[in-house]
DNA sequence: TCAAGTTGTCTATGATAATAGACAACTTGA
DNA sequence: TCAAGTTGTCTATTATCATAGACAACTTGA
């Protein structure tokens, strides 16, 4: 009936693209609930199966979660994350405004494998602890890391952190007062079940998979970890220049 | 068949921007001839109807030109036309790189409407010169315009501007040593028949309809003008700040 | 417990997008 | 003049877009 002039770009992108500006520039904050699928159809004039297309194509990114029965919701925004060569968990998130939390998992000993023992200087079989924990920002997870130490130079490192719940403060621990980023290599993978549960995630969602080693002012490795970011609540952002 | 991935854009819009892409970025130079509509079809992996429709929209807009058994070719970009308030034809065109000519179509008496009168100062009733012309850059039609002077200041203004065909130098001869725009008002519109022979324009094409008054260096006015532009083959822009 | 309001799912219909093939109409250069 | 290559037009088919209505499933607050 209502004669639309093609564009070239469907109505329901439309909407979805209208949705989306909503949400950046803060008209639909984070958490908040967005108008009813009826509300949002009468403001844009289009029939609601076009902005349930909409919302849909905005939920398969992450951006809004629908509840039945009760509304569509604005996802919590995500956590602007630089990659810098001085990477501190609670500075970055302390900087959104978040509160920073950590929760230990789990702690235990291990051996170095290959890998690990190249990017720790250890020998193959060198004994290690390792720290599983999750990391907030505020109550929302962000990602699980797996962590590994080695196991004479921090000894006992498993149950300092259960107390400090924070890297940087184990390591000052140790008498490190200063460390940095030596290598950082990302990939992404589909969350695994054990991961889903403690970052709260459904299964079959992208997690950001980060291998990266801290070293010393004297360039000594101190950990090297693997994390588990919930692609849908972080953003890297990679300094160029 | 091949299963596109839904993206709310319809797939001659993509074909259709990234050829505007590619003339936007000096690709395609103005004038020169596009690839044949098979090549584009092949590169961009789509029908050659959704090519066509595609070169379509293009077309509709003035960006590019189809002539059968020839080819497609790009249409001379748009001559870029600042709005400030020294604004001379000649000028503006001569800074593009092309000859600006003008062409005296009709010259005749007329009497202030209220408008007019309003502009230039006048009581309603008094004795106008009008003047239709017409300006080119090079050998393309830019705009025709109405002008209208005071028959009591610029007695004979329209042989003047028949021998002279440049309103700086009408001016001029009338010892008008310096002029500057007081106002402009700009609004678009369909080119009448008329209109649309003296631009060389297919009915049914878009014209920017500028009403600006020109005043001297004591504020009193000395002509105002309806000019209609092809809008296809200009760009106004507009100095901000 | 219930009514109102919300999202989810189903069927159905017409318009538009995209593909496919064939041939006409025209231009260009040999 | 002719062959090759170009744009223009026609028919046809399938998938997607958009609308419409009805009802189920669920949440919320009174």
């Amino acid at each position: 009936m209502s004669m639309q002039e093609s564009s070239g770009v469907a109505l329901w992108r439309q909407v979805a693209d209208g949705i989306e500006r909503g949400i950046a520039d803060g008209r639909f904050a984070a958490g908040e609930k967005l108008p009813g699928e009826m509300e949002i159809a009468e403001t844009y004039r289009v029939n609601r199966h076009t902005v349930r297309r909409a919302l849909a194509a905005l939920a398969e990114r992450g951006l809004v979660r629908a509840e039945r029965g009760s509304g569509t919701y604005v996802e919590a925004q995500r956590l602007a994350y630089p990659l810098r060569s001085r990477t501190r968990f609670s500075e970055i998130v302390g900087a959104g405004g978040h509160e920073p939390r950590g929760q230990l998992i789990d702690a235990g000993s291990d051996v170095a494998n290959r890998e690990i023992a190249r990017e720790l200087g250890l020998k193959i079989g060198a004994p290690l602890i390792r720290i599983e924990a999750v990391r907030l920002a505020d109550r929302t997870p962000i990602c699980v890391s797996t962590t590994w130490l080695s196991a004479e130079r921090f000894p006992d490192a498993g149950s300092v952190f259960a107390d400090v719940r924070s890297m940087t403060k184990l390591l000052g621990h140790y008498g490190v007062k200063d460390y940095h980023r030596a290598s950082t290599r990302i990939t992404a993978a589909i969350v695994d079940a054990t991961d889903a549960a403690r970052l709260d995630l459904p299964l079959g969602r992208p997690v950001l998979v980060v291998d990266a080693t801290d070293v010393d002012m004297l360039d000594q490795p101190l950990v090297t970890k693997r994390s588990r970011f919930a692609a849908e609540r972080v953003e890297f952002l990679v300094e160029n220049g």
